[in-house]
DNA sequence: GTGGTCTAGACCACC
DNA sequence: GTGGTCTAGACCACG
């Protein structure tokens, strides 16, 4: 269910916020909406509860989940729409990307191209 | 000529190494095609001269330039192609993020748009 | 009759303790002064009885009720009195916020007005 | 410069956090408006490095200061304003609090006087 | 059982 | 020197 690379430059935590944030959206989490427990996880994925709960505090944070006290953890019902938000504003970092690709000589063509392969990924596969 | 931002996540060596390339690209060096001294730029952005040797070391080490020793350090002359080749290859990097912003709903006309206008805004000024 | 936050980062039982000082105050509680019994009253909260409890035994603590062995739990005569004896001391924790307030720049007309609307917004139905 | 009390329930994050905001209001930071570094500040509070570094991650993230990579923290030049934003929001706090004490039966006249006391405070003290 | 906090000590990257 | 991250292991409050 999730793959830590704890070689990576990217801290744990951070990697965790991500893979929970994509499960929340493709709806990998159980129907109750319950989020692993700290210790639970921690085991499981053999990483410091430390280090899980500061991923957890941070998705809280974002008022991507909450907690009922002696409970456990729970998707917020906005989760979904919230990442939408948050998204939208992700979309500076794709012009910035864009524009360096650009000046670094790299054509249209190949960028939209890769567009496409992206967004019609699935679609292919399935209509063949 | 540069500009550094101290205050940003990104290590000032790697700001300077990209702004170094984006010289390289837009053939912003002297003629000469030599680099300035570390001594000298480094009093000029008032940054640590560890900090460019590092800079230097690596752009060194990726062949776009090199040293001639007690002489100074000079753009290769395949500098330019071989900064062409490396953008190639982080094209892989625009299709992670394009993948992760669809994951994410947004839609594709919205990046088509984006790629549209970072590419069309100087290309009037080709045009012209 | 109560109100239980469960998502609340105040502890349950500190919201029970709270809930029914109240009562005590406003005389909501049942002529004959007996508390509900705990099995009741946690199902109908669909609270953990512990929880309830814990409540019951402080507020025992505090000298507001007091328990009939095999009979229940009833409110003492001078619960009033005590109530309002420890609301005296808990002047102390308004000056202390008052004064962290004013060392952040908030005047004292705002907070005159604040007291304003608390105190008049029920006398009214008091004077009509 | 800083009373940090282990014992108390608020968590010693918490209240670091607090006399940091303090500090910031009253100005009782060095002129260069650098904070302290984590490794000595945490040694002559004697509290562990991790629990500082929570605090000032959280200062920062609440705009009240930023880092210079490799240099240390500075207090951001609108730290104060977004204090003053702050304290209004907890206005709300403040009328809770009073609508409480109301409840219990603290007659209005008491808590004026007290916010009297704490206006007035320094002003008797000097004209006295 | 749950989450929350803290300590001790280590390692890393950057300047 | 600076901040940032992580582990290991402990303790507590709450339900």
């Amino acid at each position: 269910m999730f793959t830590i690379d704890k070689l990576s430059r990217t801290p744990i935590y951070e990697q965790l916020i991500a893979q929970f944030e994509r499960c929340i959206l493709s709806g990998d989490i159980g129907a109750d909406g319950q989020l692993p427990s700290v210790r639970l996880l921690s085991q499981t994925l053999s990483i410091n509860p430390n280090t899980l709960q500061r991923a957890y505090a941070e998705i809280e944070r974002r008022g991507l989940c909450y907690t009922v006290p002696g409970n456990g953890r729970y998707i917020a019902k906005d989760a979904v729409e919230k990442l939408g938000a948050m998204a939208n504003s992700r979309t500076e970092e794709f012009a910035a990307l864009a524009r360096e690709l650009k000046e670094r000589g790299i054509p249209k063509a190949k960028l939209s191209g890769v567009l496409d392969m992206v967004y019609d990924d699935e679609g292919k596969v399935i209509t063949e």
